[in-house]
DNA sequence: TTTTACCCAATTTTTACTTCA
DNA sequence: GATGAAGTAAAAATTGGGTAA
């Protein structure tokens, strides 16, 4: 026997048979098998007493000809009919507030359609849950995504009737996209390819990985700041230093103004061709020393304002 | 203050694929 | 080479908590 799924389980519950029914909905439930809301430890006791302890028994279930999944299908099924929720079912995944939303409303022609696909492409009389998307609808989704990384309820229905998925799915599609890449594919690509940053496919660009590249840039950008400030206080002792010798004083007109070439870096004088000519020539030790670039910054959103950075919590509200 | 709807982070489950005996 | 067990990555889904309206 297999996993969870193919246990014969006893869920009792009053009120509100919805995955989200933890909020506020008075809901009691008991379920009297290893389902997958239960926790690991418990998933590990209860599949001890239900399985035997190699796992090849219910992963290659599908393989050997038991689908598994049809079993869910039909437990999913059972459930809806009696209003009993498992939480392994996909049919159970609307919640709550949102599923008694979805259930009066939205799940509707999605649903009916979502339902009818399945049914389509699968063999049997009993339909299967199919999981994954479809390579389309998977493109869709990404497209969307491409325009906006949110949807409000409209588009979200709007998409879902196109692509016959329920809300829901298209909810949770959303939710699992912007946690597995929270920057623009061509932000992430620039980012995985600079040079010196830790390396990771984009793939594997999660939020978590995001902050470690946060705290690298932060750490390079701030012993950047340091030099610089180190750098520019040498330059103000020197100048100083300058200032105080009296033969150069002597000699320095002083209405002159230093500007600095922002390109290469080189202190010109506006003043007259001679007193700027000493000047410059004073302050040539200076002025020459090849200065050390600005640093620029590696990580391309680092440079932008915070709340433009697209996972900080501060842009969203 | 409560309710609702939404989002996020963390986690679990499922699927598809690869490796290896 | 075919087969199945085991391992793994990625996607889909669930859960619980926070927040704004």
């Amino acid at each position: 026997m297999g996993d969870k799924n193919d246990g014969l389980g006893l869920s009792l519950s009053l009120g509100y048979a919805t995955q989200r029914n933890h909020h506020h909905q008075p809901s009691l439930k008991l379920n009297l098998m290893p389902l997958a809301s239960q926790n690991k430890h418990e998933k590990t006791s209860w599949t001890n007493l239900f399985q035997s302890p190699d796992r090849t028994g219910d992963t290659r279930l599908s393989q050997r000809g038991i689908d598994r999944n049809r079993v869910s299908a039909a437990v999913a099924d059972h459930d809806d009919e009696t209003g009993v929720s498992s939480p392994n079912s996909t049919l159970s995944s609307s919640s709550g507030k949102r599923s008694e939303r979805e259930q009066i409303g939205e799940e509707t022609e999605a649903e009916r359609a979502s339902c009818s696909r399945e049914s389509d492409d699968e063999d049997g009389d009993a339909s299967r849950k199919k999981l994954r998307l479809s390579k389309e609808q998977s493109l869709v989704l990404e497209e969307t995504f491409k325009e906006h990384n949110t949807l409000n309820p409209k588009e979200r229905l709007a998409l879902a009737k196109q692509l016959n998925l329920r809300p829901r799915q298209v909810e949770v599609w959303f939710q699992n996209r912007r946690a597995r890449c929270c920057l623009p594919f061509e932000q992430a690509k620039e980012i995985v390819n600079s040079p010196g940053l830790l390396k990771f496919s984009i793939r594997t660009m999660t939020k978590l990985k995001q902050t470690e590249v946060d705290c690298e840039y932060l750490k390079r950008y701030c012993e950047n700041l340091t030099e610089e400030n180190r750098r520019l206080q040498k330059e103000v002792q020197e100048l100083r230093a300058l200032k105080l010798s009296p033969q150069l004083y002597m000699h320095v007109n002083p209405p002159t103004t230093l500007t600095m070439c922002p390109s290469c870096k080189r202190v010109v004088s506006s003043a007259s061709s001679s007193s700027a000519a000493a000047v410059s020539s004073a302050l040539a030790p200076i002025a020459s020393t090849p200065r050390p670039q600005r640093p620029v910054p590696i990580n391309p959103w680092a440079a932008m304002p915070i709340h433009h950075r697209t996972f900080d919590a501060a842009s969203r509200s």
